[in-house]
DNA sequence: AGATAACCGAGACGGTACGTCATGTCTTGGA
DNA sequence: TCCAAGACATGACGTACCGTCTCGGTTATCT
């Protein structure tokens, strides 16, 4: 998250309270102002810490953010509800009931807006937010493939292309619902998606195994 | 775009040449610095304009933001491709070319962001923008009933919802993988995500009928 | 006052009410912004006049202000009070009188500042307004000598030097004490006033007699 | 001059060389442009200091230049010449002096005219620059007493009358001589307006004495 | 125990951009 | 030719944040 130079040894060492109160405030402020709005000196009064402590850990707002929302994507997990469309279900509802967090519904986008000229943001992004999910789709896929419902792999390389297809389009079929429409992703419309999306996977599997 | 308020006859008229020169200059200005580092009064400079013209006619950042981007729209179009797999694949490769374009990259994912705080602002996008790529998916549902490929709806309310969860996936899916996961939307990648979209649509159809 | 270029004959004449509208309208915004905040198109507004009206006959704010504050001195004059003592008492009461008037209070010393850095301003101020009051010393010293109150003038240069002096000490007194002093130029304070200089007058002029 | 509201210990120190650079670049840009030109970004960029510095320690440009002109007359001061004339003559020149100096024509009567409508601005300028010189008066009268060339007050209500209308009749007359009839106060005006006021001044001190 | 070194709060600093306002000019349609 | 209306380029306004810096003071670990 952040790192010092050298010496980590002498001196007076790093509050670990004012890391904690620090992404708590700044997803407060996500929330009352709204990513473009927020300021790091209002985040260090609300944290009640000083601008330069907060500069000491983080290089600037994205990098905080991005750590202040990464902590939401924590909750996310996978328990084996006995089928793939359950599984799917279950895990879409759950990214849905995050994205519906005024914080990251604010945030997420912002970031991934700076990140289109940001490298070291998009890797941040990457390892803080995004793969934390693109692991649920590797697992619901060994989960069934274990069950019988998905065929196995054969080619390597393909498997990782269509898991990252997949992860394109659960991740942006919420977030385009959520965001851009503007609608909930409430249970009927998660059915309807995993409906289609369930016969996809399976018929285009058989297609490619004919 | 802009309205005023009353009598839209006295007074010196509105420079219609600023307007143009404001949106290409914006848009400029959003592939030289991106979208948080964009600044009206650069923009106003470039276009060879004062501040207080582009003041005159919109609200703010996001507003000309999204108007300067809704422009990359109107090429949008759905030519006749003898298929539904070839019409799907025609539009998101079109779509994706689009997000392509380091304009519209770094700005569109900023005024979604800057849109959950601000209805106004979500509506103008809804109609600048994202109207003119749903019209698209009625378009080819329309003419794949016609040629026999998708059956016809039964409930009017039901194939506007379908309408809207096919609109979010295709978007959701080509935005994703164009900004988050930061790949190419190319050929390829469209041909495997436009067989398991249709697969899962005619499939899911096909229950659905049963 | 102000001058039209050339051919006065053709075209439609100038409106002679917007002149009169435009001065009083200054005056009245002199009263409630004073001269800094003063706009010339909140002086437009005002008088129900086209802010390019304004321009086209003066040639900025100073200039206009110097109209609108001229005109209140139109009302001073020097009736033949008895005396010497009496005449002086009168004028400077009338004086102070103008001076307590709040667009005066607060436009004249700003032109008179302005005044030091444009010659033509300081051109315009002092036919205006210097020169009304300065005839008053004339006509004053004049009756008094017609009266034998004092000794006719032997040498003209001295007695213009004379008459420059007594309107600087007379002027600068009642601007001194209303403005920077901040006092009223009462009754009282004139009679003692006009004391001393009268004293100091005949004295002096006695003095230079031996 | 400014103060800080509290815990004037914590925090980094206001740097007390910006001070003096902010003033002598104000006096700068006065001769330069004069009052109603002078801009407080030019002066901060005179001084080499951020505008926000500037606001931080003065509430705008009255007073400021307040401050500014307030230095030039610290020099004021009623060396013992012997006499009373020769002390109001000498104290008269000097005054005549600095408001002879550009930075001070320009400036004085414009913050006199704004104080019209700005009573701590009124306060200001008294305590900053009339208050100095009005103690020269009652120097140079007690002095004048302690020599007999002007009798001992009786009433002390009446000496400060009798003060305050002497300050007003020379600073005024100096005011009006070198800014309204733009003429200099030279010595030989000075003597006149000496030999005047003197005799006044003493005239009028029998005639009160009988 | 004392020295050392990095930490902490507060807040001033030089900057940059903001969104607004006034200036003086211009361009309409209409009198 | 004048007028009211209002858009225009220009440039200053006073404010808000930025990210850095300097203070006095506070913990820690290392001598």
């Amino acid at each position: 998250m952040q790192c010092r130079s050298r010496s980590a040894r002498t001196g007076r060492p790093r509050s670990a309270a004012a890391d904690a109160a620090i992404l708590a405030a700044t997803r407060t402020a996500l929330v009352e102002l709204g990513w473009s709005k927020l300021t790091l000196g209002y985040v260090a009064t609300l944290a009640g810490v000083a601008k330069t402590t907060l500069y000491r850990r983080w290089a600037g707002k994205n990098e905080l953010v991005v750590d202040a929302v990464a902590e939401l994507f924590d909750e996310l997990e996978l328990p084996d509800r006995g089928s793939l469309a359950a599984d799917i279900e279950g895990v879409v509802l759950q990214f849905a009931a995050i994205l519906d967090r005024p914080e990251a519904k604010t945030a997420l986008m912002a970031v991934v807006a700076e990140s289109t000229r940001d490298e070291p943001l998009r890797e941040r992004i990457r390892t803080s937010i995004v793969d934390r999910q693109k692991r649920l789709v590797l697992e619901g896929r060994a989960r069934a493939q274990a069950r019988g419902e998905l065929p196995p792999e054969s080619d390597p390389a393909d498997a990782d292309r269509t898991a990252a297809l997949i992860f394109d389009v659960v991740a942006g079929a919420v977030v385009h619902r959520t965001l851009v429409s503007a609608e909930p992703a409430d249970e009927e419309w998660v059915r309807s998606f995993t409906r289609i999306l369930l016969v996809g996977l399976t018929g285009a599997a058989a297609d490619a195994a004919q």
